[in-house]
DNA sequence: GTAACTGCAAAATATTTGCATCCTT
DNA sequence: AAGGATGCAAATATTTTGCAGTTAC
């Protein structure tokens, strides 16, 4: 009764993981929406981010304000693992959402409690911004 | 030129200081909603959390979904403090985000960046659900 | 009395769903 | 050709704004 989904691989997917690609920063669907010009449909870009995110290709942040924003998992150390425990930098000056893979805080919790996942978000100034 | 604005003590921000404080968790704009039962309206619950976090008596928490939490500030314990580093813990099964005051992580970033707000949130499941 | 606060209606955003059509495989 | 993917329209949230009437101080 299993239900196998094969995801195809389309222009609007491939533009999609370009474009996070390039980006040295995540995106919101708003920013990737803009950036992709109209070569799809908003809808489209929806649902493409959430089939990506099923097959691992790009993760999903929640920025420190609860917008969501998306990554191409390339950009992270650790492509293939569930658990993205390194730091977001969120720049209230740039509004970039950026990676900081070196940074992976260890944080031990109290008996009982599973992790299944992390979301490690700082905000402030940047190394661009801060001058 | 300053605008001094004197904020007022009102039944509606009593009803809603207390449902947070009863709460043993952070609760969404939701579901402060249902637990206030109609005692005041759906934009006034948004108009006195935005209040209530200027006089930072509540603090603002991004799910790790990116849904919006609110906690009452005495929960933790650094109620005056801009920072509030402690983790966050969200349960998937019970949808309860708590906050684990004893644990703060201690991160470092690299030179340049300036910290000013962190937002840390672990989700998994919490030591009532994993049994 | 005055300025903050509230409720209601309405606007602005953001995300999801339905469905006919189009494209990969 | 079969079923996944897309676009467009429309339905659902979710949050914000305007404004007239109310209330705290």
């Amino acid at each position: 009764m299993e239900t196998k989904v094969t995801f195809r691989n389309t222009q609007a997917k491939t533009s999609i993981l370009l474009a996070l690609s390039e980006a040295k920063c995540a995106l919101s669907h708003a920013q990737l929406n803009e950036k992709l010009q109209g070569i799809c449909d908003r809808v489209t870009i929806y649902r493409v981010l959430d089939r990506l995110i099923s097959e691992k290709k790009v993760h999903r942040i929640a920025d420190i304000d609860g917008s969501i924003k998306y990554a191409s998992c390339h950009q992270c150390n650790h492509p293939k693992t569930e658990l993205h425990t390194h730091v977001h930098f969120s720049c209230q000056k740039c509004k970039m959402l950026i990676c900081l893979d070196q940074i992976e805080p260890k944080v031990v919790l109290p008996d009982g409690f599973e992790i299944k996942e992390t979301n490690f978000t700082i905000s402030g100034f940047c190394n661009q911004c801060n001058v």
